[in-house]
Formats: C-alpha cells, sequence, structure tokens
DNA sequence: CGCCTCCGTTTTATAATATAAAACACCGTT
DNA sequence: AACGGTGTTTTATATTATAAAACGGAGGCG
C-alpha cells in the first residue's frame, strides 16, 4: 500500500498556502479539499506541533511555520559544503601531500564529515562519522572559537577536558586563551594534545549567511612542521579555507592572505 | 482524535536529516525510529511524491527535497512582501494622493494583492483580492514582461485579447512589442487600455532572488498625467519599487535612479 | 437582550487505512 | 554458488484516520 493517505493531504494543505493565500482557515482548507473539517483541524495539529505550520491566536488563522525555513537552509547548507568542499580538499591534499579532513561541530564533539587521504598515505582507514574532542584539536578549537558567546557557553557547560597526552590543556581558564588566540591568528592548531606524535591545523568554514559551519584540518607528524616548514602550510590551508567559504556564498573580508 | 501518526512520523523522518546524515537509507531510518522497513518506504514514497524528499537513483539513498527550498522561499517572500511593501505603499499614495496597488501574477491575470487609496479618494472600494486582465493593465504588462521566455509562453497560451476599451490591444503582436516597450523603459503604461478616462503605471517588483514577484501601480484620471506631469510621477514610482526590492533583499543593478 | 451564525475544537462510532511480516528481486561479496 | 545487504511489493490484521455531530465561544443583528 503505497502513498499514505493523511501524508499526502498533510502536504497537500502546504501546498495551499500561496501569494493569493497566505493565511487559511480551517474551513477554507476543508472546502478546498473536499475534507472534513475535522479531518483538516486534525492534520494542522499534526503540522503545527512539528511547526510546519502555525496558528494566529487571535483570528485563528493558519499559514506556514518556520520549520520550512530550517530545513530548507540546512539542505542548501549541505548540499554545499560536503560536495563543494572537495575539490578544496582534495588539490590541498594533493599539494601538501598530507591527510585533509572536513568537520562540523555536534554537541560537544567535533565530527568528521569528510576526508581526504594524503597521496602517500600509509594508514588510509576513514575517519568519517566519528567524534573528536573539542579541546584536544585543531578543529574543535576552531569551531567552538567562532560561536557566538551564547553558543559558546551552551558547548562548554559541564565539559570535561579530558588529558589526551601530557600536552592537552586541561582546564577552562587555558582554553579561554587559546581560543582567543585562535580568533586572532584565524587558525587553530593542534601541537601533540589530541595523539602524541601527530600535529593538526584548522581554519574556519563560513557558509552564505556568514556563520562558521565547519572547520578544515590538515594532519600531519609532528616532524613535518620543524622549523619553518609549518608556514607555507598554514597559508595553503587559509586559502583553501577562503575558497570554499566564497564558494558557499560568503562575501565578506577575505582580504588578509 | 488529534496529532495524526503517519504524518507525524513522516515529519519526523524529515526530521531526521542532518549535517551528519545528508542521505539516509530506508533501513538507517527504520532502525532510528523504530518502524518497519516497509512502513518507512509507505512515507518514503509519499515524501517523494511531494519533492520532500529525493533518492539517488543509483544508491536508493534519501535525502531532502527541493519542494522544502520552495516552500521556504514562498514564505520569506509572503512575510515580506505586502508587510514590507505596505510603508513604502503608503508614502507613494501621500506623495501623489494617487491611487496605489500591489499586484501578483496568478495563472493568465493579475490580482491586487494590496492597496492603498490616495487620502483625497472619493469611491474607496477595495480591489484588493480581485483580478486585472495582463494585456489592458500596467501590471499585467509588467509582470508578464519580466517572466522568462518559458513562463511567458505559458501565460499567454491561448489568450484571449479581449477588449476592454477603444485603446485596448487585441493581438498578441503588438502586445509582444508593448512587453519589449515595458522592459526598455522599466515601466509600464495603461493608457485607458483597461478603463475608459483612467490611466495606470506599474513598476517591478524583485525578490531576494532576483526575480520579478509583484508590481506597484498607481492610477489615475489620464488628465491627471497631462502634459509633463506624468514625469515626476515615474520617478516617485520607480524609487518605490527601488525601496521595496531592496528590502526585499534585492542587490544587484538599482543604480540608474 | 437574546437570537443566530460562523468559527475552531472535541467527541465518538465506524470502517477505511496504515501497519508490519514475509516474500521478492537485485547487487556485491564471499 | 550461497550469503548478507539493499529497496521494494504483497498481504492479512487491527490499529488508526476519518467524518458526523455535538460543543462552546465570538461576533452581528434585530
Amino acid at each position: 500500500m503505497p502513498i499514505i493517505q493523511s501524508v499526502d493531504r498533510a502536504f497537500k494543505i502546504l501546498d495551499l498556502f500561496n501569494e493569493l493565500n497566505p493565511e487559511l482557515k480551517v474551513s477554507e482548507i476543508s472546502s478546498k479539499l473536499s475534507l472534513n473539517k475535522s479531518t483538516v483541524h486534525s492534520l494542522l495539529k499534526t503540522l503545527k506541533e512539528h511547526d510546519y505550520v502555525r496558528q494566529d491566536p487571535d483570528s485563528g488563522k493558519y499559514s506556514l511555520g518556520m520549520k520550512l525555513v530550517e530545513r530548507s537552509n540546512f539542505l542548501m547548507n549541505s548540499i554545499d559544503v560536503r560536495s563543494i568542499a572537495k575539490q578544496s580538499l582534495v588539490e590541498l591534499s594533493m599539494e601538501t601531500s598530507l591527510a585533509v579532513h572536513l568537520v562540523i561541530l555536534d554537541g560537544q564533539a567535533g565530527v568528521y564529515i569528510d576526508k581526504v587521504d594524503s597521496p602517500t598515505a600509509i594508514i588510509g582507514y576513514s575517519r568519517v562519522g566519528r567524534r573528536v574532542p573539542i579541546h584536544s584539536s585543531a578543529v574543535g578549537k576552531v569551531l567552538v572559537a567562532y560561536q557566538s558567546q551564547e553558543e559558546r557557553n551552551e558547548t562548554l557547560k559541564d565539559y570535561d577536558y579530558k588529558k589526551q597526552t601530557e600536552k592537552t590543556i586541561t582546564n577552562a581558564q587555558d582554553f579561554q586563551e587559546e581560543l582567543q588566540r585562535v580568533l586572532t591568528k584565524g587558525y587553530a592548531i593542534d601541537a601533540e594534545e589530541n595523539e602524541p606524535g601527530v600535529t593538526c591545523l584548522a581554519i574556519p568554514i563560513y557558509d552564505h549567511s556568514g556563520r562558521v559551519t565547519a572547520a578544515v584540518s590538515i594532519s600531519a607528524p609532528s616532524t613535518r612542521f620543524s622549523g619553518d616548514r609549518i608556514h607555507p602550510v598554514i597559508s595553503k590551508l587559509k586559502q583553501t579555507g577562503e575558497t570554499i567559504s566564497r564558494k558557499l556564498g560568503y562575501t565578506s573580508t577575505l582580504s588578509h592572505a
């Protein structure tokens, strides 16, 4: 039994709203769709519960709800961020011969949503889907540093600064100072704070609305960054971030190369 | 019996998609929501039918559909266009002491979605909700002129160029030329083509995506526009259009004041 | 003042409908 | 060739959506 009637009807209701009828009454919908008032009311109640419609408290009229906007924005972003970033990530990986990751924030941890292995990688297991601590990773630092004050408080509420290596930052105060450094420099570094012998660099990705929605990181054995060899990598990484952000529709001060 | 289970479940499915899971398999959804595969499949089929999800032909995976974007865009616009335009329309009406209308296209006719009477109006009945022919009104000309070729063909398919007054354009060829003039001048004029003794001017309103979604018109007894008295009105009307478009998020070549 | 009508909502009995198990068909891997 | 995985279709069951009617509040009008 394909096509579920009630669901079908729910979406037919959503389709009824247009420029001519930005607001609709139960009885109007009822007559337009030839459905019982009661049926329409139940459907609307369910739609309202999920914020796909909202109801004017005074007039009782219904109109479309903000969940549509929220879902739509996510769709636009997700179409963008991964597929658009891909090419740049591959290029970055090739130029540096290092592993590159695309990470987003999920609650109190970062989550890998894409990765490109270095062409010369020995171990090639994928971290995609795996979680990484905020306080001990470059990507985590970036994603939190660029949050709003309010969001950051929420993220770090009751956060456990668990010691990962000898170099891990293990208290809130030091971490706050680290976040400040990230904002000042425009990139984050994890110097063997998460995994002995591994150093990571990360930069923010801005979406079309100017918010930082992802971070790109580059990982290497710490020896790879000895002396001044880290600077060209930071430069390339920043360029990649700016390229991806621009592709996502971000149009702001991306001047400082 | 409030809250319809199947509809509720359909929206729970839509909520499952996020940055971590931009694509989901039937079986994944099934396990995440503790529903039978078959149930999920029926729900997805219905969602797919309405383009709220789409399915990758190769992998079979599901992701969110473009209908969400379409509905969201409409919502954003409808929130905007009428309420945002209002103030500008009132100001225009006061400055010119004339009646001002906000009109959108609906099939083969324009529809008044708002109006502001001139402060000195004698007859004050509202045209809101009423329809107006495309070929004999300034607003109609504007709304069709700024459509894409494809949309315009659809709009004018089997169109009946009904004679409204002695001056009405009554054939397709003349109308095409008139549309060209509208695009060139940036505004449309209805010189007693719809109603004897009444002349209207209209300009396009661009939304955030750059599409013309509405038109603003100004109506007066033809005598009001004798000699050069029409020019300052056109200028004011254009300014109003640019103001409203800008408020709607339109950001393009609005240079030529 | 009370009647009347229209609204959205709630209730309730009925039967239509959504549900889930199982079988199916397909693909890739083992 | 057999298995484990996919999405899909079928079918029988009973859960579930449905619509009629009753409710209660709001506004208009005599």
